[in-house]
DNA sequence: TATCTGGGTGTGAACGCTAACATGAGAGTG
DNA sequence: CACTCTCATGTTAGCGTTCACACCCAGATA
C-alpha cells in the first residue's frame, strides 16, 4: 500500500494529464470551454491521483467557504438539537458544510463570541436559533455584513430574514380544543422567563383562558424539565385553586404534570385534562398519552436552508412562519360534572 | 457607519503599527520574541481596524484547520445529539471548530461520503459516533491517513483510539437489580438488530437472565422508539409468557411498556418491574419514575476530544470506557408473590 | 488572401497567511 | 576591542486555488 505523504495537488493532475493547472480548474468547476477529450483525460489522472480538491485554498481564492455556521442553545436540548441535524441535511444537499457552536450559558456575549468565530472562519451565512430576544440581538450585532437568519418568534429589525414555528398557532390551537371540550379553569405551567417561545405561549394563554379569575386560571413558572412540571402541579393543587385542565408549555413538564396528578389519586382525563407542546418523543405513550402540539422540525430545516441560501444571494429579506398542528390524544376530555 | 467593503488583511494592520506584517503574525500567534510596546501598538491596530485573521488563508498556510468532523447518525435521536454538543463545547473550549454531519440511513456508503467529505475540507480529526459495525468499518476505510477516533462499541483493529460508555456494565446493573430483587423470569426489549449497543445489551441480558427458558425470558427486537416498546409488550402479554420483569434496552420503549402494563391494569413495580436505560429526559416523571442507567455524555465528550487530540498529536492510541450508573427510581421492586 | 470570430488552452498574478532565513542592534565574553 | 550570542524585526518565498488576461488555431466572412 503506497504513503502518498503530501496529497496530491492540482499541478499533479494537470502534468499527468499533460495540461495546465488551469484546465484542471476547469474540469472541475464545469466550465463550458473544455472539449470532452481533455476532460476525460484530466477526469482520468484525478481517478488514478486520487486528487482531492483542498477547499482551503479555494475558499481563500474565492472568497467563500460553503460552510454556514448554526448557532443552538442547548438549555433546552430537545427541539434545537433535532433541528441542527435536519438543517444540517438540508446543507449537505446544497453542497454546503455545517458548523455548529452549542450555547451552554444564557449570556448574550457568549453567542457574539460564536458568531465572530463563525465570521473569522469565512462563515457564508449564519443560522441562529435564538430563544432569547438578548441572544437574537447579540446574534444581529455580531453578524455585521455576514447573510444571517434568525429562528426566533422575537422582534427583528427589517431587512433579516426571520423563520419560526407558528408558537401563537399552535398554542391556539391547544387552548381552542380545551375550550371547546368545555374547560373554563385553565392552569397554565409556563416555560422560564425571557425564553421566547415561553412567553409566546403563555400571552396565548392568558388571552385565551376564559375564566380569568387568577385564583383559578394560575400560572406557574417552570424550567421545561418534567421535575419542574412535577412542582408546579403540585403547588397548582397545594394553592387551593380548582383548574380542570392543565396547559404545560412543553411536553416533558407535561409528563411532570401527569405523573403529580398521578400521585395525588387524580386521573386523567377524567379528573382533568392535560394538554402539552412540542410532540415529544414518548408523548405518545405517556400516561395517558398526551395530546400536544408537534412541531415540524423538517419543514423548518427545509425553510431555513432556503432563506439563508437567498439573503447569502443578496435577495430580499422574507419572513417564514411553518404551522403548528394539533395532535389528538387521549390526554384532554370533556370537563368533569361538578363534584 | 462606514461599510469597509473588503475586511482589512494583515498588511492593513502592519502599515497602521508602523511593522512588518510577520511582527503582526508573530503577535497573534503569541510569539515569545516581540516586544511589549510593539504587541500593543498592533493590538491597537488591531482594534482600531476591527481586524480579524483569514482562517482559510492560516489553514492553506500551515496545512491545518483547526476543525474536526463529528459524524452522528440521527436515527435515534437522543443520545448522539446530545453528545454531539457536549463534545463541540469541548472542542471549542480548546480551540477547535466542529463541523458535523449527521447520517440518515443506515447506509455505510453515506457514512463514507461525508468521512470524504471531512476530508476535502483539511479536518484536522474525525470523531464518529458510530452505532453499527458497518458505520465503523465505512468510517475507518474512508479515513485513511487522518487522526480518527471511533466512538463505539464495535469492534476496531488496534491503532485506532476508541471510546465508549460501558454498555455491558450498564445492563450488567440493570439485571444485578432486577435479580437482586428476586426476579428470574425477565423479559427483554431489544433495540434493533445490528445496533451495537443494542447487541450489548442484549446479550448481556441473555446471560444473565436466571430463568432460561425462552418461554418465560421472552426478547422482542424494538426500534428504540416509545411505540415499539407499547407493541413489543403487548406481544409479550399475548405470548403467554409471564415474566416478572421487563428490562428495555432504552427509556423511550421502557415508556412504551409502562403504557402497555398500565393499560392492560398491571402496576408498576407491584405486578412487574421495569428497567430502562439511557436516563432519557423525563424518565424522573414515568409512571412511575424509571429506575434506569444513566449515561454521563458529559464525560464521554471530554475524554473524545482528549483521545482525538492525542491521536493528532501522533501519540499512540488508547481505549477508553466510560462507566454508566444506575439511577434506582421506583418502577422496579421485589418480585410479586406468585397469585 | 487578409481579417474577423470564438472555442479551447496556457500564463501570470493574486488571495492572506506562515515558515524559513536574513539582518541589525545590543549585551556579554575573552 | 573584536567576537559571539541573543533578541527583535524585516524579507522572501511558498501554501493550492481561481481570476483576468493573452494566446493560438480553426472556420467564417469580406
Amino acid at each position: 500500500m503506497e504513503i502518498a505523504h503530501t496529497p496530491p495537488t492540482m499541478a499533479d493532475v494537470a502534468a499527468l494529464a499533460g495540461v495546465s493547472h488551469q484546465t484542471v480548474s476547469r474540469v472541475l468547476n464545469n466550465h463550458p470551454s473544455v472539449s470532452e477529450k481533455t476532460r476525460q483525460k484530466v477526469n482520468d489522472s484525478i481517478a488514478t491521483l486520487g486528487y482531492r480538491r483542498n477547499l482551503a485554498a479555494r475558499a481563500l481564492a474565492t472568497g467563500d467557504t460553503r460552510i454556514i455556521g448554526v448557532l443552538v442553545s442547548n438549555t433546552s436540548l430537545s427541539g434545537p438539537s433535532g433541528a441542527l441535524l435536519a438543517i444540517e441535511q438540508a446543507a449537505r444537499s446544497r453542497g454546503y458544510w455545517v458548523a455548529v457552536a452549542g450555547l451552554q450559558s444564557r449570556d448574550p456575549s457568549e453567542a457574539a463570541d460564536a458568531i465572530s468565530h463563525f465570521i473569522d472562519f469565512g462563515a457564508d451565512g449564519i443560522i441562529a436559533i435564538a430563544q432569547t430576544q438578548a441572544a437574537a440581538d447579540a446574534t444581529l450585532k455580531a453578524s455585521q455584513g455576514v447573510p444571517t437568519l434568525l429562528v426566533t418568534s422575537g422582534v427583528v429589525p427589517p431587512g433579516i430574514s426571520t423563520l419560526d414555528i407558528d408558537q401563537a398557532g399552535g398554542a391556539t390551537q391547544a387552548m381552542t380544543i380545551l375550550r371547546g371540550l368545555g374547560h373554563t379553569r385553565i392552569a397554565h405551567v409556563s416555560g422560564p422567563e425571557g425564553d421566547l417561545h415561553a412567553g409566546v405561549r403563555e400571552s396565548v394563554w392568558r388571552e385565551m383562558v376564559p375564566d380569568t379569575d387568577p385564583a383559578h386560571s394560575l400560572c406557574i413558572e417552570g424550567d421545561w424539565s418534567a421535575g419542574s412540571g412535577y412542582r408546579a402541579t403540585m403547588q397548582i393543587m397545594a394553592s387551593g385553586a380548582c383548574p380542570t385542565a392543565i396547559f404545560a408549555a412543553n411536553d416533558r413538564m407535561a409528563f411532570g404534570v401527569l405523573r403529580a396528578l398521578n400521585e395525588r389519586g387524580l386521573t386523567v382525563p377524567h379528573d382533568m385534562s392535560v394538554v402539552g407542546f412540542d410532540d415529544f418523543e414518548g408523548s405518545d405513550c405517556a400516561i395517558p398519552p398526551l395530546t400536544t402540539i408537534r412541531q415540524d422540525h423538517e419543514a423548518l430545516s427545509q425553510a431555513a436552508m432556503e432563506l439563508l441560501l437567498e439573503a447569502i444571494a443578496n435577495q430580499p429579506a422574507r419572513a417564514i412562519r411553518i404551522p403548528a398542528t394539533l395532535v389528538v390524544r387521549s390526554s384532554a376530555g370533556a370537563v368533569p360534572r361538578p363534584r
